[in-house]
Parts: C-alpha cells; structure tokens; sequence
DNA sequence: AACCAAATAATTGTCAACAATTTTTGGATC
DNA sequence: GATCCAAAAATTGTTGACAATTATTTGGTT
C-alpha cells in the first residue's frame, strides 16, 4: 500500500560519496545510489518523506537493510533523520545554506590555486573541458537531470584534480547538499550553474591566471548562492522514481 | 569474560560531534562521548578492537545501541568498520596524513583571513588567549590527555569564531583525525603542537596582519605533519578505560 | 458544521534468537 | 618443532516479533 502522489520521471546514473562496505551489487548499495541520485536529480523533493515500509517493498528487503541506506544518507546530509518520525529528503536552511557557499568558497579557491600552480595545466583540465561540452549538450537538449548532474559534477571534477582524496569527499558532499538546495527554487527558465561561466573558469585556468580563475569562480558560486529560497511540501509515488532498474 | 591487558588511565570530558538525536543523559549518548575522548586523548590507540560484547558488558546495553554507536564513530572516521571483522580504532594512512594536513592548511588559512578582517579582532579571539593558557598549564602539570584535548581545542575554537557552522564541524572532525593519528606517534618528550605557536599566532592576527598569522599557522601545521609515522598494535582493557562515570 | 477526546491505525524503536563468518584451538603429520 | 587441517568457540550480520511513539480516524458534543 503505497501512497498515491505526484509524479517525476527521470533516469539515474552518476555518482555519491560514502564509501563503505557492501558489496558492488547487493541490494543496499542499489538503493542507495538510487535515492541519491534521485535527490541530486531533484526527482525526489526537499521534504519528501521516506517511509521505511515504502523501501522495504520497493526493493523487497527487510527494513534492517532501509534502515542502514537512511543513516547513510543522513551522514551525507541528503535527509533529515526525525526521531520517532521517520526520514525526510533534507531541505537545508538558508542558514546552512550562506555556510554552505561560503565553504565551497574556500575550497574551490583553494583547488584552483593548486591546479594553476601545475606546470601542464592545459592538458590536465582537458577532461573537465569535455564534461563542460556534455553538460552544454544535455541543456540543449533538454535532458535536465542530466544536466543538473554534470553541472554539479564539474566543482568535484576539479577537486578530483587536486589529487586530495579528502577534499574530494568533502567537495562532493558539500555540492551535492547545494545541489540539493538549489533544486528547491528550480524555476522553469533557471539557469542555475551556467556552462559559460564554467567555461570561463577553465579559460582563466589555462592562462595560468589563477586570481581571475578565482575571481570568476567566486562570482560563479554567488550567483548560485542568489537563488535561494524555502520550499514547499508535495506528494509523490515513490515507486515510480525509484526501484525501475530491475 | 573481558579482554586482559595494558592499562592507560585517564579522566573524560570534551567535546564531540555528529549532532543527532539521543537525549541528552543516554547511555548511547555517554558512550559515544566516552569512546570519541578517549580515542581523541590517545587512551585508546589505534588499530585497537572494539567489540561488541565488551562494549555491551562496560554500559550494560543491547547490541543495538552499541552498533549505533560504533556507526556514529565510523561515520567520524574515528574508527574503522570492516565487515564480519569488527571495529577498530582508525589508523589514518600517511598518505590521509597528508591530505589532512593540506585540507587544514586551506581552511585554516581562510579561517585566519576572515577573523583578520573583523574590527574588534583583540575581544573576539580573548576567550580563546585564555584557552591557551589552560593548555600551557596542563602541560606545565603534566595532565597530557586534558594537554592533548586543549591543544585540538585551539583550532576548532579559532574556527568556532569564523561563524559557520559547517565549518566548526568539518574543523572538528579533521582536527579530530589529524589528533588521533599525531597520537600514534607519541614520544615522551614530544610536543606535538606547542601553545608556543599557539600563541604567535594569535599576536599575529591582533595586530590585523592576516598573512604572517597564516604563515606561522602554516609553519604550525607543517611542523605537526612532520611527526607522522605508522603505529604498531598493542592489547588493552576496555573496561578500565571506559564506563567508570558511573 | 466545527471542535475535542478517545480509540484505532500506522510508523518507528528496541530486543532477542538465529544464521553466517571469522578466529581460535587441538591434534595429526611430516 | 613447524605446518597444515578440521572442529569448536567467538564474533558479527540478519531476521522477525514486540514495544513505544506518532498520526489518523471516529464518534459525540456544543
């Protein structure tokens, strides 16, 4: 008996942080990249609620295994765990929010000082030159989880660059929970993470101009920390976002 | 039927993150406190085995509650979890050493430019001058764990001043790690982080010069990373370590 | 019709028994 | 004495049932 609700298609795919232990292709893992992707993708909304009898049917598997996926997802900051109440897709505040960008601030400057200190600078971002074409491609055609994905995919792409594993996790985290935020505002024509100003990031980089690589990322991550606002609640059928891959 | 072996004595307090649920007075609550300090204040070493059942006798709970908490560390990244194996005290490798080390050398620096900028920089970072004479006075009385606790202390305090709270945790949890794996290489005579350089810093940022503060913090970290070595094992008592506040 | 309280249903939290895995033990053999 | 192998013990992982809490419905009163 689940609840009857409102609908988001979309496919998954991507990636989430949280290394753990189990293996590649039980069940546990599925699910979990399947509810981080569909909040990345903002196919489940902020506020939803994750009933742990929902899970348990949509994936045919005891409420121990849902229990651990949620305490997973509620260390990455994915959802608010409410005692005694259950689990919901977290809606972070606009508090959190200012902290957020203001971190992100820190560390991306911090990532392209490092890479604009190498010496082959140009041949090094060559592959996030690539993801940026993909994530242009994807808003043309229209395919926007797609391109919410890439687009949030380009910062921990760079961090990757670092070669800092640690940054890397914390990176990830940090941009999926903005990630997650922003897609709280998602209006129609919102151009949330701009490709051109990614672009132009990765120009200043190749120049070897790490003050204007920095200059632009800073304007680049305020202009996302413009649009934020609270959310609203809303139903939907969990089922027809999550459990479709078997 | 607990484990018999070496002893390191030692009293609790401080401390901790991971903000959760758990009322305040519960025996959830005070173990993970307990073990986080004690890992923390170097009582419990690295790579050493918690089990379950020890755990179990000790605060006289269920299982259930004992793997929460063991969760929770994990999640802290103060203990490892390896499947059908158990938990141990996380021994960061020296190549984690050094991302952590770089990952502090980025925020703390960034941490000093905001307090820097701030008008009334002498009245704000007060209460943590004080801190650093508690921390002077504790190695003066050789109460090393209280010693070890206050000198971690003075880097989330100065990121506690920054005003984000994201920031604080992330602090916390680094400076957490980096403690522990300093521990690992304890030496008698060794002064893993000297209040001395405390408080250069500290001159420093009161007389509005942001970037020598960042140098002599960067000089302080990098002087911290040097002391990085493996650890061998080594077999204790939980019992007499843990569970005596009651 | 609106409101409140009690009863009912649904959901989460905890516990104890069972299953699977790993570690230890005790010989047997070379 | 060291090495290998199988049985036993100890430890972790999972399942299901029950308890506690929260949410919803029901029924009556004004």
């Amino acid at each position: 008996m689940s609840k009857t609700l409102k609908l988001i298609a979309g496919a998954d795919e991507g990636a989430a942080p949280n290394e753990t232990k189990p293996r590649k292709g039980s069940v546990e893992e599925r699910m979990y990249h399947e509810i981080y992707d569909a909040i990345m993708e903002h196919r489940l909304p902020p506020r939803t609620k994750l009933t742990e009898h929902s899970l348990c049917e949509i994936y045919a598997t005891a409420r121990h295994t849902v229990r651990k996926v949620l305490a997973r997802l509620a260390a990455d900051g994915m959802v608010d765990l409410e005692p005694n109440r259950g689990a919901f897709i977290a809606s972070p505040s606009t508090d959190e929010a200012h902290d957020m960008f203001e971190l992100r601030q820190m560390l991306e400057r911090a990532v392209l000082e490092k890479l604009a200190a190498q010496r082959n600078v140009r041949s090094v971002i060559a592959p996030v030159r690539q993801m940026v074409q993909q994530e242009r491609q994807a808003f043309l055609n229209n395919e926007r989880p797609k391109w919410i994905r890439l687009s949030a995919e380009f910062h921990t792409a760079l961090a990757e660059l670092s070669g800092n594993a640690l940054l890397v996790t914390m990176m990830r985290r940090l941009v999926s929970r903005t990630t997650l935020m922003i897609a709280s505002v998602e209006a129609p024509g919102n151009n949330a993470c701009s490709f051109d100003e990614h672009e132009a990031i990765l120009d200043a980089l190749e120049q070897g101009d790490a003050a204007l690589a920095q200059s632009r990322m800073a304007h680049h991550l305020g202009a996302c920390a413009d649009r934020v606002q609270p959310d609203d609640p809303g139903s939907f059928d969990l089922r027809s976002v999550l459990g479709r891959s078997t």
